[in-house]
RNA sequence: GGCGGAGUAGCCAAGUGGUAAGGCAAUGGUUUGCAAAACCGUCAUUCGAGGGUUCGAUUCCCUCCUCCGCCUCCA
């Protein structure tokens, strides 16, 4: 499949360097609180990713890291009154339910920043033996800017432009550390009064690792140093992923990443999403409306990865429907296949365009609009055309990681017996052309919470809203 | 200020130098006691604004407007 390269700016070619499986690194979440689905966007479209190059017959070794050391993690475990680990395994926890919930593989491989800190320092160590890192009195270590001179490729800024930047915040920071250069970023953070119980020995004192680092020291463990591809959200760009690759080509040698994904940011009603604004959206925050995660990976995929998406409820509304509508499509392809045996296709039948467009730089809206087609294609064919045509359909699903509704059970155990006594009156009211009493009735069930339709032979209850 | 991205119907959103996918919503019809569901239709002479290049531009160029991201450890 062809993917956007942020480094070369250009569409290339996705094959393992390694030519057999297809190995990559995705920076993981910082837990310290719940994701919400501006986060999920990235881990979602990742997963369509991983998908997509599986449903095409390669084979993947996804690598996911879990940040549960800095800033962040230390001052709300301290605030919460819980130990480091306790505070970020509860939080881990919840990520992981919530990717569950949203269909996400789980990667082969999610390493933790803490349990690798021995290979953080090595890699540190390394670094200041070769000239590439320095130490300050404080006990901090440094990455030394000047002596990369390939940094700032990825992210094009040059190095005046750096330096400019840094001027700025000059005054906020130069109390604090001595560095060369105000451009250098830190590797390892001396120990500080208000990192509390959370530091670790090393050769230049007590402290912990920078964040920067803990992603280089893993994908060198897991991956080494070379490797397929790096994700993440835009706004790795600069610095985190320039730093991993100043880090890592200085320590390791290697290329680094062959290619670099990154994804756009989504709005929230055609602005940014904050805490202040109130949008900021969590998974269980949307369930309390109502809404599935299966719903809001919908939406997620709804939009091209390098175009911003506006998220809204009502978005929200349509994925309910547009799942539904699909789920409709495929119930009836089914329907038409008859007592043949199911064949398994070796293309996408009538789905051909939306694979396509999901192998063309993953565009997974035109995908989806692909579906809708291909299904109206479907439409005439029956018997073994039929099987094909849904073996290609289940594909292109799984590649997507949509699990479509099942059709509504009718669970009359959860109807109350209330309910279920006004909708026998007033079946028995239709039945008579009762038609005053029948509508009385229904505008009663109504208060309730239930709508009752009428069906030839017999009615069924749902809830309203639902 | 620097760098990068985006503005397509009421909403979400593809796409292209050759005349605008798809979904939601809306709406007409069939059906239904009426509804709902289902099924069959309709739904952008137009792609932020103004210029330019071209036989032809939404697609290329210029200017302007608006929004978003990064420029201190936010996906």
């Amino acid at each position: 499949m062809r993917l956007f390269d942020t480094l070369s700016r250009s569409e290339r070619e996705l094959r393992p360097i390694d030519g057999s499986s297809f190995r990559f690194y995705c920076c993981g979440p910082t837990v310290y609180g719940p994701a919400h689905i501006g986060n999920f966007r990235t881990f979602v479209i990742q997963d369509v990713l991983r998908r997509t190059l599986e449903t095409g017959g390669t084979r993947t070794l996804h690598v996911r890291n879990i940040t549960d050391v800095d800033d962040k993690t230390i001052r709300d475990s301290q605030a919460a009154g819980r130990s480091l680990t306790d505070f970020t395994a509860d939080w881990t926890g919840k990520f992981h339910a919530d990717c569950e919930k949203l269909g996400l593989l789980p990667p082969h491989i999610e390493p933790s920043a803490v349990a690798h800190i021995p290979q953080q320092i090595t890699m540190i160590e390394t670094l200041v033996e070769k000239g590439n890192a320095y130490a300050s009195d404080d006990g901090s270590v440094y990455f030394r800017i000047a002596s990369f001179p390939g940094y700032g490729r990825l992210s094009r800024l040059d190095a005046r432009e750096l330096d400019l930047g840094k001027t700025q915040n000059a005054r906020a920071t130069s109390d604090e550390y001595e560095k060369d250069s105000l451009s250098d970023f830190v590797l390892w953070k001396a120990r500080r009064p208000e990192d509390g119980e959370n530091f670790w020995p090393s050769p230049w004192g007590e402290g912990r690792p920078g964040w920067h680092l803990e992603c280089s020291a893993m994908i060198q463990e897991y991956l080494g140093p070379s490797f397929d591809l790096h994700s993440g959200g835009v706004d790795l760009v600069f610095p985190h992923h320039e730093n991993e690759i100043a880090q890592s080509q200085c320590a390791c040698g290697g290329h680094f990443a062959a290619h670099w994904f990154h994804i756009t940011h989504l709005l929230v009603d055609g602005g940014k999403m904050s805490k202040s604004l109130g949008n900021l959206y969590t998974l269980e925050d949307l369930a309390a409306k109502g809404h599935s995660a299966m719903e809001v990976r919908y939406v997620l995929i709804g939009a091209h990865y390098r175009k911003p998406l506006n998220f809204t409820l009502d978005s929200l509304h349509g994925a309910r429907e547009a799942l539904a509508k699909l789920a409709k499509g495929a119930r009836a392809l089914a329907a038409r296949i008859g007592p043949e045996a199911r064949l398994v296709s070796a293309d996408f039948g009538p789905f051909q365009a939306a694979w396509d467009s999901l192998t063309h730089d993953l565009n997974t809206p035109a995908a989806l609009g692909g579906i809708f087609t291909g299904l109206r294609k479907a439409a005439p064919l029956s018997g073994a055309d039929a099987a094909a045509a849904l073996a290609g359909l289940n594909r292109l699903l799984r590649a997507l990681g949509l699990v479509l509704p099942e059709e509504a059970a009718a669970d009359s155990g959860e109807i109350p017996t209330e309910v279920q006594a006004l909708a026998e009156t007033r079946w028995q009211a239709r039945l008579a052309k009762n038609w005053a009493e029948a509508d009385a009735l229904r505008a009663r069930l109504a208060e309730h919470g239930w709508a009752m339709k009428d069906g030839k032979d017999a009615y069924t209850l749902e809830p309203l809203g639902a």
